[in-house]
Formats: structure tokens, sequence, C-alpha cells
DNA sequence: AATACAGTGTTGCAATTGCAACTTTTTTTA
DNA sequence: TAAAAAAAGTTGCAATTGCAACACTGTATT
């Protein structure tokens, strides 16, 4: 992910953060952060550490909208935090800087090229997020569990180059993500282990298949 | 949508547009313009008209993964139009501008404002985009085909304000967008309809419920 | 080390959904 | 305006999924 503050140097950063009305935070681990980001006006950068942004439905259905690592970007101008459903959680010790939205898009001051490079940063940063909400829109739209697993799986496969997918989740977080129960996905799993078509070992999923066949074959088919 | 010329007159827009390696395209209605966006490196705007972006994917089943209206902007920088599951149709007549990515991120000419406003009002469309986009999840994520048109629903009258909700699709397309069986959406909708919960009239449904209820209730149980 | 807790695996069953096939209605086109 | 095409409605049935309940395992916590 690109650095918000790439090209900018130590200096121009501080002058950069000052005006913008910027504040830290430091978040122990398994700590909720929700209450600064109730308001609009808020947009998060994330220093080191990573969070969860988690929902629960009215329905008690438990969703992982997004994981947030180091240099991403987060806050209700994207992510609409309604009613009492959301919750921001650190998932590790996390320091955030906050900026003031309006500031970083009604700012005036055309001489500054830190602030110029900074909101090409932003943009870059924001087509890169929205590529990766596409792909989980690729994943959800599938029908059933096994072509969300099989989906899932070639993404990340395809962007490390590497048949083994390693995930950056645990399996209960995982169902959360791709929205599907548990057990039903367990199931799913066991299947597709037993047809051949991808070996498990912890968290290491390793793909047997081709991926470049639509109908998916071993690749070692004895 | 923020128009992306915002605050810049039309004499600095011409510059812009210039500066930027524009060109303009016109595409009759029905017509499919993939071919211009099969490399990374264009961004697209929508001066007037409609696009839809349509994957079918290898299972054979139809996604509308976008449909991007007046002022917006598309490309494959946010959406990765890969293998030849994609297909970019004009729904009517349209006019787009095509712009250079790299140009945009890279450029470095810092003394012109209307390049920096053009910065501006583009980051605030990708943040209005994204806003969308996870409301999509949100919609993919539900389990029931019933709370999935629910959740569609009430987005779009949150939007508007109003108990009605004129659906920007047909029927077909919006099974489609839901990712769901057109069949099982049309059963479904006509339970909605016998429990008195919605009403339709061609494109035009009325939600009869009390939306902030996590129960569904009508509003007039008599 | 003992205990609690979170995560994982498994299974039966009922509910929901997708699919296929067909009819009816609406819209478009020649 | 007649014919063709697209969209919408309907239904039975098989496949898939969610749910609930429970056992097992590994990891924290005191």
């Amino acid at each position: 992910m690109t650095n918000p503050f790439h090209n900018i140097d130590f200096k121009d950063r501080e002058k950069l953060l000052k005006s913008l009305e910027s504040h830290s935070f430091h978040f122990p681990k398994n700590n909720s952060i929700f209450s600064i980001f109730e308001q609009e006006n808020h947009i998060g950068i994330i220093l080191n550490g990573y969070l969860q942004i988690v929902r629960i439905d009215s329905n008690g259905n438990r969703i992982i909208m997004e994981e947030i690592g180091e240099n991403e970007i987060f806050g209700s101008f994207m992510l609409s935090f309604k009613s009492a459903e959301y919750e921001i959680l650190a998932k590790e010790d996390t320091d955030i800087v906050v900026l003031e939205y309006d500031q970083i898009l009604h700012h005036q001051d055309l001489n500054k090229k830190y602030y110029f490079q900074f909101l090409q940063n932003m943009l870059e940063i924001s087509f890169q997020k929205m590529k990766e909400k596409n792909e989980r829109i690729e994943i959800l739209t599938k029908k059933t569990i096994r072509n969300k697993l099989l989906e899932y799986f070639n993404i990340i496969s395809s962007k490390y180059g590497s048949k083994y997918v390693y995930l950056p989740f645990n399996f209960t977080d995982l169902a959360d993500y791709l929205a599907i129960d548990r057990s039903a996905m367990s199931r799913e799993l066991k299947n597709l282990k037993e047809e051949g078509l991808i070996e498990v070992k912890g968290k290491r999923i390793t793909l047997l298949y081709d991926k470049f066949s639509s109908i998916y074959k071993m690749i070692h088919p004895y």
C-alpha cells in the first residue's frame, strides 16, 4: 500500500499534520476505538498495527467489513458507521493519526508542494482500496460457498503469484468475511480437501487445481 | 455526485483536459465500449448518459458490477477488468472523456490552481464511490433474499428520505445486482407484498413497514 | 498446572435457494 | 400494427445452506 506520506520529508510532514489539525492516538490490543469516529469529519491513517471494522446487524450476523493495516485510511466518510451496529477493534497495539476531512478537501494553501503530494497519495490509496472493495464484491456475488472460497483463494494467490495462500484470518473470521456460516464453510473446506483441490495446514492453504481452467481440475490427478 | 470540474471555470477546464492528454468519445445506446479500457492507465469521466459494467463469470452468472452515471468516474485502476469476463455497456447515448491515470497522479505542475482543485474533486468523488461500494457490501452480506431486498430498499429510502423507492433497474437487472436468482427474487417480492410489507407499482416500491423497528412491522396492520 | 475460553470440526434437519421449464405481459422493432 | 424479443410471473423439485447442538483442541489467564 502506498504510504500517505510518500515523497514528503519529515519536516514537511510535521507542517502538513499541523495544518490539517491532526491528532495522534494509541490504542492497545483488543480495545474498541469507535467513539472518535462517530462524526463524519475525521480521516484516520494507520501508522502501525491494524484494525478490524466489524458489523453486527439486526439479525445478529457478525460481518467483518474491513481489515485496515499500516498506511491505510478509514473513516465514516467512506463507510457510514450508522446505528449501533459497528465496532472498530484494535487487533494489535495500533497507532493512528486523525485528520479533519474538510481541511483536506477544502484547503486552499496552494503553494505547499507537500500538500499537493499528499493529495496525490490519498487519491492513489483511495483507488487501491476501491480495487479491494470490488474484489470483495466479486467474491460475495458468487452463489455457492465453494465458489466464494475458490474466488477468494484465487485472488490472494494471483496477488502473490503463488499457489500458497496464507490466510490473514482465523477460520471464524474468514466465514464472517465471506458472509457464510462457519460450520457450512468448514463442511465445504472438507469437501475441497477430499476432492484433492486444496490442502490445508493451519492458515496455509495450498491450491492443487489449475486456476486457469474453467473447470477446477487437480494438477496431479493421480 | 460532485462534479469533477466543480470550481473550475470553462477556460481552465480546457487547459486541464489538454494537459492531461484527454480524449473524448461518444457511444451510442447499447454499444459496448470495453476496448478502450483494457489498459490500466485510463480514467473515464461520464459527461452525460450512463454505463453498466457487467460481469459474466465462469459459472455463467451475470452480475452488474456498477452503474455509472453523470459525473462519475471509472476505469481499470479501480476495477480489474480481468480475463474476458467484463463488458461495459452504454445504456443510453453516452459521452465520456478519458484521461491518463499517470498524468493525474504524477503531474508536477504545482502552480495551477485548477489542477489542485481537480485533485480535491477526484478525491471527493472517490470517497463517495467508496461509500456506495460499502453499502453494496452491506447488502450482499445479508444471508437471505428477503434481507437483501429490505436492506437495498432501506438504503435507497434513507438516501431520499422517502418511503417510496424508485428502482434504477428493471427486475432482471436488480436480481443481477443483488446476486440472486431472478425467479427466487420474484417469489420473495410476492411474499413481501402478501405480508403487506411493500407495495409494488412498476418500478415504484412503497415501504409499508417501520424501518427503525428491528422486526419489520407493518405501519398499518389493519 | 489448572481452568477458562476461543476456535475448530462434525452432523442432522429444516429452511431457503437455484434451476429449469413454462406462461403471461410488456416493450421494441420491422 | 403485427411479429418478435425481452421482461416478468409461476411452480415443482433437488441442491445448498444456516442453524443448533455438541465434542474436541489449542491457547490464554491466573
